[in-house]
DNA sequence: CGGAATCCATGGTGATACTG
DNA sequence: CAGTATCACCATGGATTCCG
């Protein structure tokens, strides 16, 4: 288990990885909300660059975490959703969101405390 | 909270890249088990460079979820272990993981299916 | 509207060598 | 043993432009 080169933790690291890239997260759980198009997910993720949300959607849908819908109109529409699969990785990522708020406190101290250490040792 | 600039969500996001690099999760897995000095690390974890090793011990010390303890022996000495703030975010982690245990195969078949249509397009 | 393609800057990462 | 320092590389991501 502890063997990275094990399939296991290959699978496990390709997804912490994924979770850990800075767009994932917002877009699942704006998608949690209900299905968007493009451009609505842009305006809900001001910071997203049209390059990364179209990144981040495929790798989604790639992983099946997130279904693509394309309605062939004019102008063409694009719908995204979350699948059942998606949907049920937001349980995990709420537990980790909410250690996460639980904890800022306490990081941030930590790390204030550290780099006043680091401070004092430059100083000495 | 959907704001990527707003404080809390800039946190959890920093939370996120560090649980998402490749050496964050394997090195407080490996801390969970009990303390270990530089080199123990090194051994458990052979994929990972001693530089990138020391860079993840920091920050995850920074964030205070990683104690280092100094002994000036010669030669010195340096003990690593998890602080109660370390390990309460195992299980987190540890949801994350069943996850991503339990849905390894349906992602991998979606994953087939999503390239096995990208081939189909690109024959078509 | 919803992309794809290109260019380019930045930084994360590894390999190597050196130090206390 | 436990690092630090330096370099070189390549993937990530932003900005811009073009397309169906």
């Amino acid at each position: 288990m502890k063997d990275p080169t094990s399939p296991v933790c290959r699978t496990i690291s390709t997804l912490l990885s994924r979770i850990g890239d800075k767009w994932t997260v917002l877009v699942v759980s704006t998608l949690g909300e209900g299905p968007r198009r493009f451009n609505e997910l842009r305006r809900e993720i001001p910071s997203v660059s049209q390059r990364m949300l179209t990144l981040t959607l495929r790798n989604l849908e790639r992983d099946g975490l997130v279904s693509r819908a394309v309605t062939p109109s004019i102008p063409p529409r694009v719908d995204y959703a979350l699948t059942p699969l998606g949907h049920s990785l937001r349980e995990p990522i709420q537990a980790l969101s909410d250690w996460a708020i639980a904890n800022i406190a306490a990081i941030h101290e930590a790390q204030h405390r550290f780099d006043a250490a680091a401070d004092e040792a430059v100083a000495a």
